[in-house]
RNA sequence: GGGCGAAUGGCGGAACUGGUAGACGCGCACGACUCAAAAUCGUGUUUCGCAAGAAGUGAGAGUUCGAUUCUCUCUUCGCCCA
């Protein structure tokens, strides 16, 4: 008997897939379609344990589909562009593009290791001038249809590497790499019209069914719908400025307005242009990033104008105009009223400067007298101290109440606001996709003709410049369009613009005419199942939302809305930490421990190791498990087993030694299980029942819990069908049907464990091709007998075994009659029988 | 601060619409094989109790014949937004 060996078995059958093209998908209108998508990976150079979890889901899934007899589209690509490639680029002196499309050789390797049954005749690159010619045909036809846009607007700005940095790379609002603190700087650049869509991609959030409500409700969140009042404040004490146009949520607390707060991006700043204060002032404000978290942390400091804005409902109250950090020109006007008794913002700014906080809601259980003291009183309550609004339940009735009086007075108009903002599209990098346009000389944009895409990055190109690197390109700037001598934008692309469109590239991956053909589109789309983390849950998501929306957009071939009809969000892998005494963190592969508890260094055996707490796995605390090195070791299907197994698929995962050890040695247990059931010459005549319902039972439930994403409950019953079958097979007559049913739970268990059942399959000479998954027969899955238990006032008191066929008048008085029972029903009174057909009986007694 | 979610043995977790709590795995204990160890196989494993039995799903209440599941309050933790 051969012991399982998963190096020989695992190369055979990749090999053995890859030469068959065993994935290649076809559109074909006869058989129903089922796309599986996974997000694709940024090829960052390994694959990590995240992916291994989010692939391993995604092929059980496309398998267990096509078994189940689908047509399944099961795609690969690579999110090649992004700031890591530029990056690592400056540090070793190399081309962005061959650092990516090395990290893609390997990345694909490894994938392939795992075994995923990927249609790889599919694979694309976003970074590819085969991919991102389309993207920028899809952008100037977004352009075209006036959703795409230019306006000035701020980016973090690193003074001292003279660069823009994106969010991410700002730390404590200092540049992660130079350490200097960033600030905000005005540039030109290119808007998506997001907003456009925002009330349709938030009430059509309704109707995705299959996505975590989760996800659904951050998406709700994130668009921020809210219902306020527009508000026109006159001015007085200036020449050319007669009113104010403010948005708020919350007009009902108008008798509170101490102070009209301005972004110094509002229009009237224009007054104050030469004011050397002011100046500045700007200046200061310039100093607080761009992130709502760096506004809302930041001292708030205000610049007064000496201006006064009269209050609509009390013309006899006015207050001063300030200029102010902690307002945005693009939320609502750049303007807000200052109310510090109701809002914690406006509280700190009344406080450093002086200014009036009238209280106008009382907590409901408050006296009228109530003031507000050291912070400011944001909870529900009663409008006080407002003369006609006196009384009112805020918020519910005193904000509509107040809207009604207004709009009567014509002093302010009902608004929808929304959050989201539009999306800006421009990145000060070189490796990304470029933007389609060109300046005449007079700064207008014009579009890169058609017949002239793509519009290709230049290949060799020095990164260690100040600045955008593209702009020093002085050649590549250069063009000509309709014979004016022009400068091509040098901004590049979001990568969030190149992952919004990429499942609709798979439908038609080598169309190099188009972006996708609308006949494949028609049969693929939408995505039946997409899978990946929850960190993509709003942009990535709701970006893509909007592209499908963008496109579809007077469109008479394209009608679709949502790209992704179901969703699912995977949990993180995560492994304990150690560290060593100086707090330093160390891999997992530098220690080692003999009883499991205490831990010592590899290359420093008499030290001890700090064991911290078990968090997801991240290079910066050295806590990952290499995937290409586990499933050399244990084998892909041991991975793949182990990393469903124990944790529901949608929550956090511990990795373990001992875990993926117990997988590897399941295998092998199993296998020889295998090699007795081939060796076995023996003719067996007799039909075996309880094997056959055994076996029916299980199939159906596998079903059902693969249906549901109850991974962790199959590998379960991987187990218990081992157990089972073992145990059987030491039987005399295992059944002349036991070989019928053993190659079905084979095919079964094939989804998670592939190259291993159809090794076995093969070797119990059954052709692995057109295999379907196995259908029950009803008659074996339903039980003749019932397990009843009985209770008595609710406790359970005993298990009777019963025959369906028997009725309920005959169980109770068998069962009252019963030695057990009669002890507790002695001398009580039953006042209750609750009978629950084939489950349960409850006598309540006195 | 707001929103969402979670809490079940020593550990990861199971329990579809309220109806036998602890499936399955890890760990542990005992046994078999072995000179011995590892590996492997078998048995057991919520707690208390010799037992009959009792208690038990973060804490407290409620609805119900019956609550891990439904409702309310609280505690702790996680994620997202600020």
């Amino acid at each position: 008997m051969d012991r399982y060996n998963f190096k020989l078995v695992e190369d055979r059958w990749q090999k053995y897939w890859s030469d068959h093209k065993s994935f290649k998908s076809e559109k074909n209108e006869n058989k129903e379609k089922f796309y599986c998508l996974e997000m694709f990976p940024y090829p960052s150079g390994k694959i990590h344990m995240g992916h291994v979890r989010n692939y391993t889901i995604g092929d059980v899934l496309s398998r267990y589909k096509t078994l189940k007899g689908f047509n399944v589209l099961h795609p690969m690509g690579w999110d090649s562009f992004g700031m890591p490639a530029e990056n690592a680029a400056k540090q070793n002196n190399l081309n962005p593009k061959d650092w990516t499309e090395e990290n893609i050789k390997v990345m694909k390797a490894q994938l392939k290791l795992l075994g995923l049954s990927i249609d790889w005749d599919r694979e694309i690159s976003t970074c590819s001038p085969d991919y991102y010619k389309h993207q920028q045909k899809i952008f100037l036809d977004l352009y075209d249809k006036g959703l795409v846009y230019r306006k000035e607007s701020y980016v973090n700005w690193d003074p001292v590497d003279k660069t823009v940095l994106a969010n991410e790379q700002v730390i404590d609002g200092k540049g992660w790499r130079s350490g200097a603190v960033v600030e905000r700087k005005k540039l030109n650049q290119w808007f998506f019209k997001i907003s456009h869509f925002s009330e349709d991609l938030l009430s059509e959030l309704n109707k995705l069914n299959s996505w975590p409500n989760k996800v659904k409700i951050m998406q709700k969140n994130w668009i921020g719908k809210s219902f306020g009042c527009e508000i026109d404040f006159k001015i007085e004490g200036s020449k050319n400025v007669e009113s104010i146009k403010c948005y708020t949520t919350r007009p009902d607390t108008l008798f509170g307005f101490s102070f009209l707060a301005l972004s110094v991006d509002h229009p009237l700043s224009k007054n104050y242009e030469k004011n050397e204060d002011f100046i500045s002032f700007k200046n200061e404000c310039s100093k607080t990033g761009t992130t709502e978290e760096s506004i809302a942390q930041a001292i708030k400091i205000g610049f007064k104008t000496g201006l006064h804005a009269v209050n609509p409902l009390d013309q006899t109250s006015k207050v001063p105009v300030y200029f102010a950090n902690f307002v945005l020109m693009d939320y609502g006007f750049g303007a807000v009223f200052g109310c510090p008794a109701h809002d914690q913002r406006d509280f700190d700014f009344a406080k450093k400067y002086d200014l009036k906080i009238k209280t106008v809601v009382k907590p409901v259980n408050k006296s009228d007298d109530y003031q507000v003291q050291k912070e400011a009183y944001t909870g529900t309550g009663i409008i006080i101290n407002s003369k006609f609004l006196n009384g009112l339940s805020a918020p519910e009735k005193s904000i509509d109440e107040t809207i009604k009086i207004l709009e009567n007075k014509n002093l302010g108009k009902r608004k929808t606001n929304y959050r989201l903002k539009d999306w800006g599209i421009s990145r000060q990098r070189y490796w990304g996709c470029p933007i389609p346009i060109a300046y005449d000389e007079n700064n207008n944009a014009l579009k890169i003709p058609e017949t002239d895409l793509p519009v290709k990055l230049p290949d060799s190109i020095e990164l260690n410049t100040s600045g955008n690197p593209l702009d020093s390109q002085k050649d590549w700037k250069k063009i000509k369009i309709e014979g004016k001598n022009c400068t091509r934008e040098t901004d590049t692309l979001d990568t969030f613009v190149d992952s919004s469109w990429y499942f609709l590239r798979f439908c038609s991956a080598k169309n190099i005419n188009k972006p996708f053909e609308v006949s494949e589109i028609d049969y693929w789309m939408p995505v039946d199942q997409y899978i990946g983390g929850v960190e993509h849950a709003i942009l990535h998501l709701l970006y893509s939302r909007f592209f499908m929306r963008a496109i579809s957009l007077d469109n008479e071939e394209i009608h679709l809305k949502e790209p992704f009809k179901g969703l699912f969000t995977q949990g993180m892998v995560c492994h304990r930490t150690f560290k060593d005494e100086n707090k330093n963190w160390i891999y997992p592969d530098d220690v080692f421990t003999e009883d499991g508890k205490n831990y010592y260094q590899i290359k420093n055996p008499s030290k001890k190791v700090i064991i911290g707490p078990s968090e997801s796995m991240s290079k910066s605390k050295k806590n990952t498990i290499d995937p290409e090195k586990i499933i050399k070791l244990y084998g892909a299907d041991a991975v793949r087993l182990f990393i469903l197994s124990d944790s529901p698929p949608e929550k956090d995962i511990q990795w373990s030694d001992t875990g993926i050890s117990a997988s590897h040695k399941f295998l092998q247990k199993l296998w020889v299980l295998n090699e007795k059931i081939i060796s076995n010459k023996k003719q067996f005549e007799k039909f075996d029942d309880n094997l056959e319902k055994f076996t029916n039972q299980i199939i159906e439930k596998v079903s059902d819990d693969l249906d549901r994403f109850g991974f962790n409950v199959v590998v379960a019953s991987i187990y218990k069908i081992y157990t089972f079958y073992n145990r059987h097979i030491n039987k005399e007559d295992w059944g002349s049907n036991f070989y019928k049913n053993y190659i079905n739970i084979l095919k079964i268990i094939n989804p998670i464990i592939p190259h291993f059942t159809n090794e076995c399959l093969e070797k119990l000479n059954y052709s692995i091709k057109n295999v379907q998954w196995p259908t029950t027969d009803k008659k074996y899955l339903e039980e003749e007998t019932f397990q009843i238990v009985t209770q008595v006032n609710g406790k359970k008191r005993k298990v009777f075994s019963m025959n369906k066929s028997i009725d309920k008048e005959k169980i109770i008085n068998d069962i009252k009659k019963d030695d057990q029972i009669k002890k507790y029903l002695k001398n009580k009174k039953i006042i209750k029988t609750i009978y629950i057909e084939n489950k349960l009986i409850n006598f309540i007694i006195q």
